[in-house]
DNA sequence: TGCCAGGCCCTCTTTAGGGCCTT
C-alpha cells in the first residue's frame, strides 16, 4: 500500500530566501486513501509574525514564543516522516520551507513531493478555483477544522489526495496509484494526462 | 535608492505578460 506524508506549513511569509520562517507544521500519514497517523506542532523560529499573517492564521507571536524551538520541532518532524514520500497543496511552497527549515536544523530533506494543486488542475480543469478550500467545497470533502492552521489544512489536502487517488482508480482504471505515477502526472501538460496513464497501465 | 517569491499555466504566445496558488 502506498504510504504518503501530506504536509502543510504556516509561515511568516512566502519565501525562506527572504527570511521568512515556519510557525506551525502539520503532517498527515496516509496509506492508500486512509489516514493512519497525524502529527503537528507550533514552532519558535525567533522571528516576529507580521500582523497580516497573525490575522490570517490566528497564530500569534505569543503562541510561537511559548512553542518549542524550530530546530527541535523539525528534528521530530523528520523522524515522524522518515523516508516516506510527501505531498502538499502547492507543493513548491511547502517543499521550500521543508528543505529550508530542515537545513537550518542540520537535517537532509530527500523526500519527493507530489502536488495536489498541479494534479487537480490536470484532473479537474472544470473546477472554478483550485485553492484548497475551494476544492474542498467543490468535492464536498469532510470538514477538517479552521483553514490556515497546519493540521487542518494538511487533513484537507490529504482528503483531496484521497479523492484524486479514488478518481484515478474509478475513472481512469489505475489499479494501484503509485507516488511515482502522481509525480509523472503532475509534470506533464494537462492534455497528456490520458497518454501518461495509458503508458503507465501498459 | 528601490525593490523584494517562485513556478505553473494560458493566450490576444514563443523576441511576453499576467493570473493563479501557497503565507
Amino acid at each position: 500500500m502506498t504510504r504518503v506524508a501530506v504536509i502543510d506549513f504556516e509561515t511568516t511569509g512566502m519565501s525562506p530566501l527572504q527570511g521568512d520562517r515556519a510557525t506551525e507544521i502539520g503532517v498527515v500519514l496516509m496509506e492508500g486513501e486512509q489516514v493512519v497517523d497525524r502529527w503537528h506542532s507550533l514552532m519558535n523560529a525567533g522571528v516576529r509574525i507580521p500582523y497580516f499573517i497573525e490575522s490570517l492564521t490566528g497564530i500569534s507571536n505569543a503562541m510561537v514564543q511559548a512553542a518549542p524551538p524550530a530546530a527541535q520541532v523539525m528534528a521530530e518532524a523528520a523522524r515522524f516522516v522518515g523516508d516516506t514520500p510527501m505531498a502538499a497543496h502547492n507543493a513548491a511552497f511547502d517543499r521550500r520551507f521543508w528543505q529550508a527549515e530542515l537545513a537550518l536544523a542540520g537535517q537532509a530533506a530527500p523526500q519527493p513531493f507530489a502536488c495536489t494543486l498541479l494534479l487537480s488542475r490536470r484532473l479537474y480543469p472544470q473546477a472554478a478555483s483550485h485553492r484548497l478550500g475551494a476544492l474542498a467545497q467543490w468535492h464536498a470533502l469532510p470538514a477538517s477544522g479552521p483553514a490556515h492552521r497546519a493540521l487542518a489544512d494538511a487533513e484537507t489536502a490529504a482528503a483531496l489526495l484521497a479523492r484524486i487517488r479514488h478518481d484515478l482508480r474509478r475513472q481512469h482504471g489505475v489499479a494501484d496509484v503509485h507516488h511515482g505515477l502522481l509525480l509523472q502526472l503532475q509534470t506533464h501538460p494537462r492534455h497528456r494526462l490520458q497518454s501518461v496513464i495509458e503508458r503507465h497501465l501498459a
